[in-house]
DNA sequence: GTCCGGGCTCAGAGTCGGCTCAGAGTCCGC
DNA sequence: GCGGACTCTGAGCCGACTCTGAGCCCGGAC
């Protein structure tokens, strides 16, 4: 369960949010002043704290600083300031986000959930792959693996299987294949798709006579089915 | 250095975003489409990216989809709408932040900054040291080592290392590795990549004859291997 | 049953990219 | 001004990739 600090002087706020927040399942953890968050997060750390900046025994870039000294948990301030100069001292001293008051509270879960998003992302360190029962795809590395080995494909293959793979489950029309792959001029050349497919599905497929992922729409495009 | 995708179809904007960055030392890419924005981010991996929601082709989560299924660079929506929909949509979408036009300059840059410095903490892991069966290279002391003995290397062949052991098990583009090593002049001068390559080859492997670490994905580009 | 169009497979020809080597040009330090 | 290191260029060779055409299969239309 994902577990929120959340810093504000006011009751009202302080009830509105931990209403919201605990009616979507997080654990909510309060503090009325800075000195409070700060004993309160070392004591328990949290996975993200939305910080007010008006409290009345620090200032906010303080409480900031204080927690950056040790932790990068994400840091969302409210304020009521709209005043740029605010923003940027927030920001620079290390919060992760500035959301100025009155705020919508569709909009403020939303840069939580950005804010949480991107801390957990940061842990695991692996490249984001496209995974399928056969085969995987990992398209910032540029390369495939099925099951132990290395999978060599030529540019061609690539391209192909890279547009197919953007589009997962969706499909993909030969004009469009054929205007990214080899560019708008062959846009009829429908046959190199052919050709092409079936060299990705021998390599690429169990039973390449049977694709499971790499799939014909006769009459209309391909299909990659993860 | 630092490295932004500008991705908008405002001239105005993406002028004044330009010299903006430039002046406090960025290196700014400009794409006036979604589809150019995708093909300019795989052609050349971005540090962070300024995406505006209303462009002319796809719609902008399209183009966060479209990145995030493979980079987990930091995303900052520019925006005329003001709707708590949008923002929702977005973020949700994988946008790391957003912002709604017309904006401060100030702002921008601080929340640009916030999102640069998120994500280059998680990326000092360990030493600049990498280290091979047959080499070690030591990015921060610019040295080489093959077994006791130290490798000499010029600068050109420096550079063209650093930016493969940087990506480790990756693919680095013939362009990418051009305009990085020699400059934006020279993305077609494919030959100078063999020559150099081989170099480094007969200095770094075993057999420079069928290359280990040094690996050439012919058509597209070269990967180190650990 | 026959015809026909779209799709699959296979193999061969041509081209393109990659490797190697050697030599000329250029820049820098002495 | 000289020497040496570094960078760039060109030629020959080779292998791989791309394209093309022919034959075959399948399903639907007549």
């Amino acid at each position: 369960m994902t577990r929120v600090l959340v810093v504000d002087d006011d009751a009202q706020i302080l009830r509105a949010l931990r209403i919201n927040l605990a009616a979507r399942g997080y654990q909510v953890l309060t503090a009325v002043d800075g000195t409070a968050a700060l004993t309160a997060a070392a004591d328990a750390p949290p996975d993200v704290v939305v910080l007010d900046l008006g409290l009345p025994d620090l200032d906010g870039t303080e409480v900031i600083a204080g927690l950056r000294g040790w932790t990068q948990v994400p840091i969302i301030v409210l304020s009521a300031r709209t005043d740029s100069h605010d923003k940027v001292d927030a920001l620079d001293a290390g919060a992760d986000d500035y959301v100025t008051k009155p705020f919508g509270m569709a909009e403020l879960l939303a840069r939580l959930r950005a804010a949480v998003r991107r801390a957990s992302v940061g842990q695991v360190d692996g490249d984001p792959v496209v995974v399928t029962a056969t085969f995987t795809v990992d398209l910032a590395a540029k390369r495939v693996r099925r099951g132990d080995a290395e999978v060599h494909l030529t540019p061609t293959e690539w391209g192909l299987l890279e547009q197919l793979v953007r589009n997962p489950g969706r499909l993909v029309g030969q004009k469009q294949l054929l205007r990214e792959v080899w560019g708008p001029a062959y846009t009829r050349e429908s046959n190199y798709l052919r050709v092409y497919l079936a060299q990705l599905r021998r390599k690429l497929e169990l039973d390449p006579a049977h694709p499971r992922h790499l799939i014909t729409e006769p009459g209309m495009g391909y299909r990659f089915e993860p």
